[in-house]
DNA sequence: ACTTGTTAGTTACAAAAGCAACTATTATTC
DNA sequence: GAATAATAGTTGCTTTTGTAACTAACAAGT
């Protein structure tokens, strides 16, 4: 089951990787930091490596690059200095926007085959393995 | 969705992978080598690039590490010289059957809150998306 | 107030993955 | 049958990831 959990993981990401990559010559965890700022609004770092449940060293690069790029901000919290809060520019915005599409679209394709109640089905069920 | 599917994926192998690493010192691309030699018997790199879908250079690597290890022979094939037939050696063998054991038992263990037309139907989704 | 511990984030170094160029062997085509 | 293309596998170099040690800021206990 790992065994096809990973392939189907592969497949299904390695396409749209191409996407945020030729578009916006962004790394995976770059496109993950976005889409959880884009959807969850201004997080800190610590909050996206628990949610995304990615090594803060990794976001710690992602975000330095998303940075030179300017599609985020960061602005250190004054009640506690330790703490940054990352929200994307309007140009991330944008980003987020455009590749939110794209995702959907992919997404839409990809589950196009299968019904409704299926698509349920195996999303309970990957939330329930990933222990969301 | 491609989300889920690399959290799920994630989580799963993650837990896996400690066990061969610590027991056999093996690496994710090899314990994969391996998996396939001992299911399907002999192969050749290329066969396991195809059905594993992983990039030659990773296999490549793998294989000299198995055999440094003495978990796999290679042949040369007489009738063209550029194909080497790969096999488990006894080691090898013995390897692939305690940790097909594990993988059993974690997959029970994963899959055990799960009916069986849940599963089934599971095993035919990923099937589907990963393009088996 | 001062040691001790914790937390957020960074950096430096080591391991692994990806990519492109290479060798050696066989197939093809003219 | 020589030239060209194709295939299996390897090697070298670059990029990305993982790990562990580090800095800086705060918290708590004594």
């Amino acid at each position: 089951m790992p065994y096809l959990l990973n392939q189907a993981a592969d497949v299904t990401s390695r396409e749209f990787e191409a996407t945020y990559k030729a578009k916006y010559g962004m790394l995976r965890t770059e496109w993950r930091v976005v889409f959880h700022l884009g959807r969850y609004g201004s997080l800190t770092a610590k909050e996206i490596c628990d949610r995304a449940r990615v090594h803060k060293t990794k976001v710690s690069r992602a975000v330095h690059a998303l940075e030179s790029k300017k599609f985020l901000s960061r602005k250190t919290l004054p009640d506690d200095r330790r703490h940054e809060t990352l929200s994307l520019t309007k140009t991330g915005s944008r980003v987020f926007a455009d590749l939110c599409e794209q995702a959907q679209l992919f997404d839409a394709k990809l589950m196009a085959e299968f019904s409704k109640s299926e698509r349920a089905m195996m999303r309970k069920f990957l939330i329930r393995v990933a222990k969301f």
